[in-house]
DNA sequence: GTATTTATTGCGAATGCTTTGCATAAGCAA
DNA sequence: TTGCTTATGCAAAGCATTCGCAATAAATAC
């Protein structure tokens, strides 16, 4: 990875938060981030995380994934492409990723002219361990 | 659509709720609800809305979308599924949806053993009108 | 039809995530 | 090193969403 922004400064922080977020390697939220970045420099704030995020997001830097919560996840661009399956009732997170994501991606392209340059995909469901509840049949 | 509710009271805000869904057809946010809802029913909450949301959720009659923006959108569950892909830019929604994705659930229920409910693909991308800015490479 | 039970409502306050304003600090170019 | 300007930390503000609680109104039993 580079570590020259153009028209940006390279600060202490930015260079931190770049660091975190790629030993993590997947999907930490803004406060995780936080947290992590704390612990090596404990003078840093949370709106520093966030202006940073935002910045990185815009250079296609970093992914912001929108799961099920109502909070955001970040993680590098670069990563090997995974999406994710989420369990309706216990809250696990399946990874997965499938090999029809690049011909899917080409199709919509060819149909809407646009030029894509992210795809997520989120699942929801029942995990082996949480069965779907039968009796929870709606009837509105 | 049925209009019984089994434990629960079919009030007249949930029916009036369930009636805009179904009507304005796609995507609208809570806030978007409300209002609709109050130009019938000037003393409904918002928290109304929110709570009847969520049990329509539960039951599995609306589907929650996150897309890009940090709040949701919500539609009838049983509309034809679709997709979207939004433009970086203008914001622009398209909306899409690919003969791919049976196989691909198919294929995520097989190897993760959940049983899926919900499939949701965001793309973002940069409309023909927006063309991508191409000096705008980071190099961090 | 009336009374009873209990889910649901409206309101306002609270929560949690994210953004912003502003004074201070610190990159970076000359 | 100086000077210009971006970035930071802090506290406060902004939104979307949830919650507590007293009042209201469905559904049920009589």
């Amino acid at each position: 990875m580079a570590t020259e922004l153009i028209g940006q400064r390279m600060t202490s922080q930015r260079k931190l938060l770049l660091e975190i977020i790629r030993d993590a390697g997947g999907h930490l939220d803004a406060d995780e981030l936080f947290q992590k970045a704390k612990g090596r420099d404990p003078r840093i704030s949370l709106s520093t995380i966030y202006r940073n995020l935002n910045l990185l997001k815009e250079l296609d830097l970093v992914a912001e994934r929108h799961f099920v919560e109502d909070h955001h996840h970040y993680e590098l661009k670069d990563t090997a492409e995974h999406h994710h399956l989420v369990c309706r009732s216990c809250g696990e997170v399946f990874e997965f990723n499938s090999p029809l994501t690049p011909k899917m991606t080409k199709d919509v392209e060819e149909t809407s002219q646009f030029q894509i340059t992210d795809i997520e995909i989120n699942m929801q469901g029942y995990c082996p361990n949480c069965p779907r509840d039968m009796h929870q049949e709606s009837s509105i």
